[in-house]
DNA sequence: TTGAAAGCGCTAACAA
DNA sequence: TTGTTAGCGCTTTCAA
């Protein structure tokens, strides 16, 4: 296989016998030509196999069409559904959407929004951990929205935590537990901080007791340490950082013999693929991410300033929280 | 925030007072240029958050220094390990990735290659489903490596179905079986049909009787109609085109009641996030997918011509596969 | 409705 | 080692 040249805008004008800006105007203001020549252009674009060349467009019109969507770990099944949300939400809008995985990388992070910056219109960032004065630079060059995360003039789609520990927290209660621990993720994390705070006040509304221990990993393979230091606490309920590690913490468990959810509790938080068929299946607060990939793209295209919008989110009950014992 | 002009090479230019082509010869070919002049040149471009527009750079070059992999569904976690493999490698070339998910659809598929193709060096293409001549054709305008498919005169990067299918019918025979039901996935699908003949063949070399069903959809929902139709075939062992199946398989085998792998042993491809930890544990056939992934770019990016990489496979023997009843 | 012409930011001969 | 000069393919005034 050759590479063969592409046919320019200036092959096509040739071919009908018109000026390129024709051409142009063909593809991108189409009331602006007439009909007949229009249809003309477009056959010998056919003909001819043209695409416009989007780098070429870029510098033209300083718009790019597409949107960049970064997450930290596109292997984390979390991203899925906002990544599909996004996706359709960019192509409805006849946008191309393009993913960056930045490897819970502050440094990669920067290097993208560095060499993707002015090739897009615009970020959604999903980035737990780089610092506020990087997104709030960030901004400063292109349009960005933050997921579950809120920095100030920036504008953001978050989870509503304060929602979503109450019930987790509630779930617990109603089932007798009197006290839960916390398995916290990373330390830089904003969500993460968000869940902790949230889960601490609901749990005092509640007299409860809630403990916090950390940081580990939030990865299948965070789950050894942190269960190992849940069972030594003797805790009857343990809320994860995230369903990774409330995985990861299962099989520890299995593999002491400690039975779930008779002798403890064990809730996440992201209904990640897998929650529903781990053993046992995992009682996890859902975010309806699908909706928040699309909501992001919407306030990426269409709502100008900084606003921040709340999406829901729905506890799981499953098999892995019980009665406390 | 209010978006500000970004820097150009002849902002920086004037800065230091030299001319454009030198500016961008200190960024392109260092050795070409007074490493003091350099120095100045890099200083003031940081000091003025100068950043290379690589649309501009794709312009002049024809390179763009970017790639481009597609697959059929992102959120499906055999593609996990090849974008982790093919990033790292892209990485390390000092190239961008770019990742586009095709949603299992041609149509997506060639619109993407379209809109991407005249804005990267080069696609790495898992594209099952893609009639051989729009992959051909991709590969006249573009350098392209297909994954896990064979079409002539393009390069590719295939699992060793050969040896894969061998293992799972020596497995299986070695626990007793003599009979054994594929539950297959799309009919279009290259690996499918890789995956139906080895297996074929290996069961004949055994003397074992093989069974084709199907097709059914490669994901959790494809499972109930799969496990129904293997339970009225009533065979003692069960291969599924891939995990997704494989899993959806399992569950509705236990929403049934039919134990596995007591009275029919279950086995799966692709080795993805999940397979280790549902219920029961899977036993799959595991492709080196990091290890594709990175081949991929470097066949892209180092290999001329039209190779063939053969990537290795191997049997993770899990819970779900066990003697014959 | 169309064409001519300038320019987007950068690279790559070609001279100097 | 550096500057000058054309483009790359397209969009966008401005005129006609």
């Amino acid at each position: 296989m050759t590479i063969r040249r592409r046919p320019t805008i200036t092959d096509v004008a040739a071919e009908v016998g018109v000026a390129a800006s024709t051409v142009s105007r063909a593809f991108t203001v189409p009331g602006r030509v007439n009909p007949r020549t229009r249809q003309q252009i477009l056959e010998a674009a056919e003909r001819l196999g043209y695409v416009p060349n989007p780098a070429a467009r870029a510098m033209g019109s300083g718009r790019t069409d597409t949107i960049a969507l970064l997450v930290p770990d596109i292997t984390n099944p979390f991203f899925s559904g906002i990544i599909k949300g996004a996706e359709r939400a960019v192509g409805a809008a006849g946008k191309t959407l393009v993913l960056g995985d930045t490897e819970e990388s502050p440094a990669v992070e920067a290097r993208l929004l560095e060499r993707l910056g002015p090739a897009v219109d615009g970020f959604v960032l999903a980035a737990p951990r780089l610092p506020d004065a990087d997104v709030r630079r960030a901004a400063t060059l292109n349009r960005v929205v933050l997921l579950n995360r809120v920095v100030s003039d920036v504008a953001c789609v978050v989870a509503d935590y304060e929602s979503a520990t109450r019930q987790v927290v509630d779930h617990l209660a109603s089932l007798g537990h009197r006290e839960l621990v916390f398995l916290a993720g990373p330390a830089e994390s904003w969500s993460g901080a968000q869940r902790w705070a949230g889960l601490e006040t609901a749990a005092r509304a509640r007299r409860m007791v809630a403990t916090r221990l950390g940081p580990y990993a939030p990865t299948l393979d965070g789950g050894p340490a942190a269960a190992e230091a849940a069972i030594a606490l003797g805790s009857s309920a343990v809320v994860c950082h995230n369903d990774m590690l409330a995985i990861g913490v299962l099989r520890r468990l299995a593999d002491r013999g400690v039975r779930v959810p008779d002798e403890v509790s064990v809730v996440g938080f992201d209904d990640i693929f897998g929650a529903d068929f781990c053993h046992p299946p995992l009682t996890t607060l859902a975010e309806r991410t699908q909706e928040a990939g699309a909501a992001a793209i919407e306030v990426l295209l269409h709502r100008p300033g900084s606003p921040t919008v709340i999406a829901p989110t729905e506890l799981k009950i499953r098999a892995s929280s019980g009665p406390a014992a």
